[in-house]
DNA sequence: GTTAGGTCCTCGTTTTATGA
DNA sequence: TCATAAAACGAGGACCTAAC
């Protein structure tokens, strides 16, 4: 069913923090909003959970996994909606009177759909294109087909009438929805506070909570701290009276649906522009500013894209790195931007926001050559992956394959890990005074090589689905860093893109779990030289030159260049006036 | 004691939609 | 044409907290 829009972006908003929905309650009420903003925490007496069986559908909604995050699906028609279920799973916890009713209201529509329109898919390319000027239905064809599907219902009479001031046949839907299990069908038209009689818009009154449709909102929007001003003047639409505001509902409402006014508007529109938001030519999608290929199930940036950033990265080559701070913002928002799909960009961004940081809009400036090391290996890889990246099913390993741990001591670092599957051992010595979460994450590349996992892809497995590996450490932070796939902090950047791009050769992703120090002690021994748990002759040795850590070295060489150009920048930056939307736009670059 | 995450705030980037 | 909204991501610095 259409829910109401106002609950909707009023009352709850799910917020998910990577896989792991927050539990605090934050209840903002009108008078925390006059007040500006979010106000105390309070915890309310606990409500109904969701039912997810309400929707009549089986087991749970579908869930859309990318990266490490998961979610369940959102349709827009609110939690119990049988569209977030796999069509295999709806209608099965329904009983004979639901089905019966769905499966006829179904038939009735489909009939007159095609009885009406004759040949639907021609008419749904003429829809597409923007041929459809205006509703296909007359009103009277309209009429039967609202008296046939009311003949369905326990009171066909009641069901055609149209409460006054409203556009909408709410009761032939309340008891359509009533038929069918609806948890919310009441709100149409019971009670003293429903649809039919007129609801409150949550002004003097908060607006109540509907569990079985919205989760509660976790998150609000900071409001303006501007002074509360009850005349308003300058908005002129708030001048008109309730009057006009009410012929003007009802002029829309004759013309034919509001709703379906605004989707016939929203077409045309798309179509005199010659651009539509979600265009689908062949097997290919641009969508809001992606492109997604269903032909090859990848997703990323189109081939115009591609070749802009491509473009621009040469430019900057051809100009010896000499940037303008206006250009290279841009540039980088967009890079932000694409990284959001093509993830293996992230651990490349991190110099680039650290320079980007202290570059004022209107200076010129050499890139430092640990920036341009970044931009290099970007484009390499978007030119020989042509900027899209596997969207296929991923595989997490059911174990972890290694665990590992790091001891920092004055003049050297020691790894260990030892492989869940066999007993082994690896300790190689490199350089001192790292952070901790850097040697962590040393030691994961370490095993990583030591027991075999970047030696090459697993035969057949890229081509249908890409693989987790999973290690454990008992540092708190390296899961964090490798799950959000950047950190600026060196010399963690620096080995996270040196993974990055050993596993991206073997189409493998790393995943790292935290372990607790007191159930991580065989890795912890090996670092302090105690191999009395493991059998000698398995041992891997290893070498700090055996790790994939080129790139790494590249970067390290340039770090102190890094250092000084940044120093210097940030001793010319001063506090930038705002810039103009304007301005803003009439820089901007096309892409 | 060290390190890094989390939070808060403002600013930057991207996208589309809407109303004056 | 312009301003605004929404949502996602990033940066910076200060402060608090958790884990090692």
């Amino acid at each position: 069913m259409s829910r109401d829009a106002g609950q909707a972006t009023q009352q709850v908003q799910q917020v998910h923090k990577g896989s792991q929905a927050r539990h605090e309650l934050e209840v903002i009420s009108s008078d925390d909003e006059h007040q500006g903003g979010a106000g105390p925490i309070q915890v309310e007496e606990p409500e109904e959970p969701f039912n997810p069986s309400l929707s009549g559908a089986f087991v749970q909604p579908m869930i859309c996994r990318f990266e490490m995050c998961k979610r369940e699906i959102v349709d827009g028609f609110g939690l119990c909606s049988p569209g977030r279920w796999t069509p295999a799973a709806r209608e099965r916890l329904m009983d004979a009177a639901q089905t019966g009713h769905a499966r006829t209201v179904r038939n009735l529509l489909e009939r007159f759909v095609r009885e009406q329109l004759g040949d639907v898919k021609k008419f749904s390319f003429m829809l597409a294109t923007g041929k459809i000027l205006s509703s296909p239905f007359s009103e009277e064809a309209l009429s039967g087909l609202r008296k046939s599907i009311a003949a369905t219902l326990s009171g066909p009479a009641g069901a055609l009438e149209v409460p006054e001031r409203q556009p909408f046949y709410l009761y032939l839907l309340a008891q359509s929805l009533q038929i069918l299990g609806d948890p919310d069908w009441a709100i149409l038209t019971q009670g003293e506070e429903c649809h039919a009689n007129g609801m409150p818009l949550g002004h003097d009154k908060p607006l109540p909570r509907v569990p079985q449709v919205f989760r509660r909102r976790l998150k609000s929007r900071k409001l303006g701290e501007t002074p509360f001003d009850p005349i308003m003047s300058n908005y002129v639409s708030a001048e008109l009276s309730s009057e006009q505001l009410e012929a003007q509902f009802r002029k829309d409402a004759e013309q034919g649906m509001m709703i379906v006014r605004q989707t016939f508007s929203k077409w045309l529109r798309a179509a005199d522009a010659k651009e539509v938001a979600f265009c689908i030519w062949g097997l290919v999608a641009e969508f809001i500013g992606y492109y997604l290929s269903y032909e090859t199930f990848s997703a990323g940036l189109s081939p115009k894209r591609v070749k802009w950033v491509l473009e621009w990265i040469g430019n900057a080559e051809k100009n010896n790195w000499y940037v303008t701070g206006r250009g290279f913002s841009e540039f980088l928002g967009r890079l932000n931007f694409v990284a959001r799909l093509l993830s293996w960009i992230r651990p490349f961004l991190a110099p680039l926001f650290a320079f980007n940081a202290v570059l004022r809009r209107g200076t010129v400036a050499r890139l430092p050559a640990m920036a341009f090391i970044s931009l290099c290996y970007v484009r390499d890889e978007l030119k020989s992956s042509n900027g899209l990246q596997s969207v296929k099913q991923t595989w997490l390993a059911p174990r972890e394959s290694f665990r590992t741990d790091a001891k920092c001591e004055t003049g050297r670092v020691v790894l260990g890990g030892w492989s869940t599957k066999a007993g082994l051992g690896l300790d190689p010595d490199g350089e001192s005074g790292w952070a901790s979460t850097s040697a962590e994450l040393l030691a994961s590349l370490a095993a990583l090589v030591a027991f075999g996992h970047l030696a090459q892809p697993i035969p057949g497995a890229q081509d249908c689905m890409q693989v987790f590996v999973c290690g454990e450490t008992d540092n708190r932070s390296t899961p964090e860093v490798q799950r959000k796939g950047l950190s600026n902090k060196w010399p963690l950047f620096g080995i996270q893109m040196a993974a990055s791009k050993a596993l991206r050769k073997v189409n493998k992703r790393l995943m790292l779990n935290w372990r607790p120090r007191e159930e991580n002690t065989w890795a912890d021994d090996l670092t302090n030289g105690d191999f009395h748990a493991f059998d000698p002759k398995r041992r891997v040795k290893l070498t700090f030159a055996m790790l994939p850590l080129g790139l790494r070295a590249d970067l390290d060489a340039s770090r102190a260049e890094f250092i000084q150009a940044r120093a210097t920048l940030v001793s010319l930056k001063t506090k930038e006036a705002a810039i103009g939307r304007r301005e803003k736009e009439a820089t901007k670059t096309a892409w």
